[in-house]
DNA sequence: AAAGTCATAAACACAC
DNA sequence: GGTGTGTTTATGACTT
């Protein structure tokens, strides 16, 4: 009362504090740093806007340098995370340029070396088999092939697709030689294949770069060698993922070759026509970031040598279009993957036609189009379920061929609805980049309050102290382990203000559960933080989160009935959350079935699922839990829903 | 322009 | 008194 006046006063003087804040939010409040107050606001915004490529670049330039380079990759996902106006709040239009080609050329190269490659594994395979004397179902091989064309027709047409997009956004002017490869070819299927929409999600986990373990397509990638020269790491190397369904896996490689080898020679082949070079093309030399008119070959060479010498810079420069390409094949290695999943699947049972075609809506508005519906797809079930232990395991990316199937349902267009996928963006999102996050320096595109929750849910008792709580943060994000004062403020305050975060009493303290009726009361998502993540996340530099988070902002943001039961599949459900077997069976229950619903199985009292406190609740645990009341300041959730928490999840979490 | 979200910051109350 | 927990309120930046 009387406090509550004075500290109010006192306030009045802090707010201005909060000019800290904006201040290093001028960019954007709360933003990167603004919460890593200090530290952060102070370099790390300075960091991103200050740093001129310069000559010689120390370390910390050239980190610097690469997080100016953020949007090549940002660029590279963009289509399908940010939408236009974001990309170009990020990336000054000479940047976009650049960039674009330049992600349209690796594309394209790609893609026709996949081909050829896959091709040449048709082939190959054909002809091994009909050796053997196998009589292999001619029907199935039609088959495979069949699915393996569309599979590539699926990816040139997600590819033209983006094209046409990034064209339609004004992003891009269709250059001709880029843009008609994949138009031309392509007798544009329409139905834009939605599952196409790669994933990028994985990506970041390349991105990290050298020091990522197990990874092997990054392995086969570095083991090639990369060809700085220009023509990039080929993605070949992708066609033969060396754990993949067993009976393809080895075909890969013809002879055993180095794949780099055709690869390269194919890539040369259709790329450099002759007095061309890879670097140049329409007057210009397409040096990522450069984009010096040259008149002709010769001069191109000239500036190429001085320009373009073999410097720190240009070393940087490369290292950063390795990564890029290195993402790349990473979306490669995965459709890859699932092509051959598919072929597998369709040796047994040669019918199943390809669901996803849907009928892609042309984007509705550029903004929106985006939206990539594949992370749903993409988000496998074994997600987060590894306990967050430390086991800094090879987080592959390679979804197990049988789930790709699941794709298939899910990764429906765009802007489908989230119904269809029930994987929550969040556990998929930090399954899939649960190393970067751990080792990188990257703020995490949740809110609080979904982190929080996915801390809890990902234990098995689905119950965590406050200290746990902060414990799986620093665990998990090498982001939180710093500036701890400020986010275990804010952790504790998303406990205490939303409903969805129920208090338990122990016998040995308190611990916080989940009420996941609460949560999925939340109400839609919006497409929240947009600039600001954007900004947020390349302050923080690793473009490769970037994509991840707002992949996952945008996948979650798109997808707000994630839970809904409804369009459940039990398969599917499981790649929920680790709690799968609760979760499955009872709660998710979210708004679908009637708004405010009760739901039929769980008793009023809800917790979905869960909260069973650990040792004994005893009492306590009584009063709380079933009861209604929910222990602590949770009212009946039934009653006033929405009231307290409302908000991630879905929505574009980020933390900024 | 208003309303709602979210992140931050900070004041307070309590319990140990 | 210090620290950890919880709860609240205020503010600014953003989005819808």
């Amino acid at each position: 009362m009387m406090v509550e006046s004075a500290s109010e006063t006192i306030r009045s003087a802090p707010s201005s504090q909060n000019g800290v804040g904006s201040l290093s939010g001028q960019a954007d409040g709360s933003g990167g740093g603004g919460a890593t107050g200090t530290t952060a606001s102070g370099t790390g915004r300075d960091v991103t806007t200050g740093t001129d490529s310069n000559g010689e670049m120390s370390p910390a330039e050239l980190l610097h340098f690469q997080q100016q380079q953020v949007p090549v990759s940002v660029a590279m996902m963009s289509p399908q995370m940010l939408t236009p106006q974001q990309m170009q709040q990020i990336l000054s239009p000479p940047q976009l340029q650049a960039l674009l080609q330049q992600q349209q050329a690796l594309m394209l190269q790609q893609l026709q070396e996949y081909y050829k490659k896959q091709q040449e594994q048709l082939h190959l395979q054909l002809l091994t088999q009909q050796q053997a004397g196998k009589p292999q179902p001619k029907e199935a091989l039609g088959n495979k092939q069949l699915a393996f064309q569309q599979q590539l027709l699926q990816m040139q047409q997600l590819q033209q697709q983006h094209l046409l997009n990034l064209q339609r956004q004004g992003l891009v002017s269709l250059q001709p030689s880029q843009a008609s490869g994949p138009l031309q070819t392509l007798p544009q299927a329409s139905p834009v294949s939605p599952t196409a929409a790669v994933c990028p999600t994985d990506l970041p986990q390349l991105w990290k770069g050298e020091g990522a373990p197990g990874q092997p397509a990054e392995d086969s990638v570095k083991q090639e060698g990369l060809d700085l020269t220009g023509t990039a790491a080929t993605a070949t190397s992708f066609a033969a993922p060396p754990k993949v369904s067993p009976s393809l896996s080895h075909h890969t490689l013809p002879n055993g070759q180095p794949t780099v080898l055709t690869s390269r020679r194919d890539s040369s082949s259709h790329e450099e026509t002759p007095g061309s070079h890879p670097l140049y093309g329409h007057g210009e030399c397409k040096w990522p970031g450069c984009e010096t008119l040259c008149e002709d070959l010769g001069q191109f060479i000239k500036h190429l040598n001085t320009e373009h010498a073999l410097d720190d810079r240009s070393t940087a420069q490369c290292r950063v279009q390795m990564q890029v390409v290195q993402q790349l094949e990473i979306q490669l290695a995965k459709e890859s993957e699932r092509l051959q999943a598919m072929m597998a699947h369709l040796h047994m049972r040669p019918s199943e036609p390809k669901p996803f075609s849907q009928p892609l809506n042309p984007v509705p508005d550029s903004s929106s189009f985006s939206k990539v519906t594949v992370s749903a797809a993409d988000s496998f079930p074994d997600g987060l379920v590894h306990p967050p232990t430390s086991a800094a395991a090879p987080v592959t990316p390679l979804r197990p061929p049988g789930l790709g199937s699941a794709s298939l349902h899910g990764g429906g267009p765009a802007r489908r609805r989230s119904s269809d996928k029930f994987c929550s963006p969040i556990s998929s999102e930090l399954a899939q980049n649960h190393e970067f996050y751990k080792n990188a320096d990257v703020r995490p595109p949740f809110t609080y309050a979904s982190l929080i929750r996915q801390a809890i849910l990902e234990t098995p008792d689905r119950q965590l102290t406050l200290n746990e709580i902060y414990n799986w943060f620093t665990r998990m994000f090498a982001y939180f382990r710093r500036n701890t004062a400020t986010w275990k403020n804010a952790v504790r305050h998303n406990l205490s203000l939303h409903k969805c975060f129920v208090r338990v009493e122990n016998v040995k303290g308190a611990v916080w559960t989940v009420d996941e009726r609460e949560y999925q009361k939340r109400r839609p998502p919006k497409m929240t933080g947009s600039p600001t993540l954007v900004k947020n996340m390349i302050s923080g530099l690793s473009y490769g989160a970037l994509n991840a988070s707002y992949q996952a902002a945008l996948a979650e943001s798109s997808f707000p009935l994630l839970n809904s039961p409804g369009m459940l599949n039990p398969g599917s459900t499981s790649s929920l959350l680790p709690l799968s077997h609760d979760d499955v069976g009872a709660p998710l229950e979210p708004l679908s079935s009637n708004g405010s619903s009760s739901p039929p199985r769980l008793s009023p009292p809800q917790y979905s699922h869960q909260v069973q406190v650990k040792e004994e609740p005893a009492e306590a645990e009584e009063d709380r839990q079933p009861g209604p009341s929910l222990g602590a300041p949770n009212p009946s959730a039934s009653g006033p829903p929405e009231d307290r928490d409302l908000e991630e999840e879905l929505p574009g979490e980020e933390l900024s």
